[in-house]
DNA sequence: ATGCACCGACAATACAGCCG
DNA sequence: CGGCTGTATTGTCGGTGCAT
C-alpha cells in the first residue's frame, strides 16, 4: 500500500510543479502527516523532492529531474545536443551553457563529438568566417527588427547599396541566403550573402509584413547530359543512383531540373568534360556561354600562344 | 498576521512471527 | 488455534519556522 502511494506520489508530483501536502493527503486519503512521511522517504531514496515554505507553497520535484527521468531519453537529449552545436557551429549562437546542461543530464559519460559543422557551405574558411559574421549582423537585425544597409554585387556585377529587412536566413544549395523587404525595389528579394559587401545594423526598426515566398513555380524538364568517365567521383555529389547510367566510354546522366534556374555554372565545373544532349535550349545556351570564353581567349593579345 | 511546510511525541491499528 | 510480542504504518496534536 505504502510503495502504491509512493508510485502516486511520484506520477503527481512529475505532472504538477507543486502540489500541497493537503492536496495530496486528500487524493490519496491519508493524513498530511502521513503524506511528510512519505515525501521523507522518496528523499531517501535520492528522488530530489523540493519544498516551497508559505503561502502558495506545497511539495514539488526538481526541475533538471523531470527532464532527466521524464520527459526524454538518452537518444532524444542527443538528438537536441546534436542540432544546438549544428547551431552553434554554423549559426553562432551562443548557447555553450544549454549544451552543457543537457550533456550533464545524459546517463552515458560517453562525449558525443562525431559530429562537425565546422565548413558547411562550399566556400574556402576565410570566406567561411566573413559570412559568418554577416550571419550574425543578420540574425541581431531580425531578433531586434532593425533595418541593414547593404553594398550588394548582383548576379551581373552591378553594384547597389541598400536598406532592407531582413526576415529569413536560410542555407541551399551550400550557399547562405537572406531574405528581406528591401526599400530600395520596394519587394522582397533574396540576397546572397557571399555577395553582400558591406553590412551595417542601422538604428531605424521596420514592422514586420506579411513574407512573400519568393519562389517562381517550378517548370520541371528533362536534362540529359554526357560526361566523360573520370567525372564519376564528382557526379554522386550532385546525382542519384539512378539518374547515373554508366556506358562503356561515358556517363549519361538523365534528370528533372526546374529550367528557372541557372544550370550553365554547374555545367562549367565540368570544363570539357560535359556534353549537353537535350534539351536544346540549354545545349545552345552552353554554347553560347562557352563562344564568349572562347572569345575572351581569342582577343587576349597576351596569349599570343593560343591558336 | 496568516497560511503552510515541517517535525516530534504519542496513540491506535494492522499484521507477521513465535510459542504453548 | 489462540495469545503474546515486535514491527510497520498511520493519525492526532501541538508546536516551530518560513514566506507572503
Amino acid at each position: 500500500m505504502k510503495i502504491e502511494r509512493l508510485l502516486s506520489i511520484l506520477v503527481i508530483l512529475l505532472n504538477k510543479e507543486i502540489v500541497s501536502a493537503e492536496e495530496l493527503a486528500n487524493k490519496l486519503e491519508v493524513s498530511k502527516r502521513t503524506i511528510y512521511r512519505d515525501i521523507e522517504s522518496l528523499a531517501m531514496s535520492r528522488i530530489p523532492v523540493v519544498t516551497i515554505h508559505g503561502r502558495h507553497g506545497g511539495v514539488g520535484l526538481m526541475p533538471s529531474y523531470k527532464m532527466d527521468k521524464y520527459l526524454f531519453s538518452d537518444e532524444e537529449k542527443l538528438q537536441i545536443i546534436e542540432a544546438l552545436k549544428m547551431q552553434n557551429n554554423m549559426m553562432q549562437i551562443d548557447n555553450q551553457i544549454l549544451i552543457e546542461k543537457l550533456e550533464n543530464l545524459r546517463e552515458s559519460e560517453e562525449s558525443y563529438r562525431n559530429f562537425s559543422f565546422y565548413s558547411p557551405t562550399i566556400h574556402r574558411e576565410e570566406i567561411e568566417i566573413e559570412t559568418k559574421e554577416k550571419l550574425k549582423i543578420s540574425r541581431e537585425a531580425m531578433a531586434h527588427h532593425k533595418k541593414m544597409k547593404i553594398k550588394y554585387i548582383s548576379f551581373t556585377g552591378e553594384v547597389t547599396n541598400r536598406v532592407i529587412s531582413p526576415y529569413r536566413i536560410s542555407l541551399k544549395d551550400g550557399n547562405w541566403y537572406l531574405d528581406a523587404y528591401c526599400d530600395h525595389r520596394k519587394d522582397n528579394r533574396i540576397f546572397k550573402l557571399t555577395r553582400i559587401r558591406e553590412c551595417i545594423l542601422l538604428e531605424e526598426g521596420y514592422f514586420t509584413t506579411k513574407e512573400n515566398e519568393l519562389s517562381l513555380a517550378a517548370n520541371y524538364e528533362v536534362v540529359e547530359l554526357l560526361f566523360h568517365r573520370d567525372q564519376l567521383g564528382k557526379l554522386y555529389d550532385f546525382f542519384l543512383e539512378e539518374e547515373i547510367e554508366i556506358q562503356k566510354n561515358d556517363i549519361r546522366v538523365t534528370f528533372e531540373y526546374d529550367c528557372n534556374k541557372n544550370l550553365i555554372p554547374f555545367l562549367l565545373m565540368f570544363s570539357s568534360s560535359v556534353e549537353v544532349i537535350k534539351p536544346k535550349e540549354l545545349k545552345e545556351k552552353y554554347y553560347k556561354e562557352l563562344n564568349k570564353i572562347y572569345k575572351k581567349i581569342k582577343d587576349d593579345k597576351q596569349l599570343s600562344y593560343i591558336p
